[in-house]
DNA sequence: ATTATATGCAATAATTTGGTTGCATGTAAA
DNA sequence: TTTACATGCAACCAAATTATTGCATATAAT
């Protein structure tokens, strides 16, 4: 979980991301045509999408081509979005009174 | 965006979030009880969360309460889960046609 | 066989992050 | 009005992250 979140963490990955959902199986080299820094900075991003299972290489002759997972970020919602969903009302409703006890100086 | 998934990117910043699932409105002072490390770097984290909307700080008297905000993480539903889940089926379906060109040496 | 292309590996440098410590300030209690 | 408590501010340090560069290797094309 940590991975992924740190992964999902930096503007770059989240465009690299975003590239693949535009067109899936892309090679390194055209997803580095479409960014401005270095081949190896690029490579070093993707490694990361790939420990944190986001991406998927399949080696195709010299060319290494990557593709979307989505289950990670199922997971995210599982652990976290499920989370805050089943506390949202009785949050908002302790902090809504906190707010009005602050005010009304009781 | 690029705040709230740093936010989240930090296993201490996502144990904060817990105890505050576990026990909403809890001072500094509280949270720092449960936490090894300084004062100072708890209340950096509670920082980072607060910048990210992810808690909501309400002061009482000399003391600084703590409470979730669930908006944020809704907005990663929206902009990322959705996203996946609607090229969930397509994705997968490109990566296994990949994977048997692939193994089949065509 | 030679050349061009696609990628990997390793050393390095700059920046960001996570943490500590010491001192200052504001609020409540004795 | 002292004293204790809850927190803020700032300087500093170590470790992790991001990016660059140069060279090496493997595959494809001529």
């Amino acid at each position: 979980m940590d991975k992924l979140f740190k992964a999902l963490a930096d503007g770059t990955r989240r465009e690299l991301l975003d590239q693949l959902f535009a067109n899936n199986g892309q090679s390194l080299g055209e997803l580095c045509k479409q960014m401005t820094m270095s081949r190896q900075a690029v490579t070093k991003h993707l490694l990361l999408l790939e420990e944190a299972n986001l991406v998927t290489i399949v080696w195709q002759g010299r060319e290494k081509l990557h593709y979307l997972n989505p289950v990670p970020i199922a997971e995210i919602y599982e652990r976290w979005i499920g989370k805050f969903e089943r506390h949202r009302i009785e949050a908002l409703n302790t902090l809504k009174q906190a707010l009005e006890e602050d005010t009304n100086h009781e």
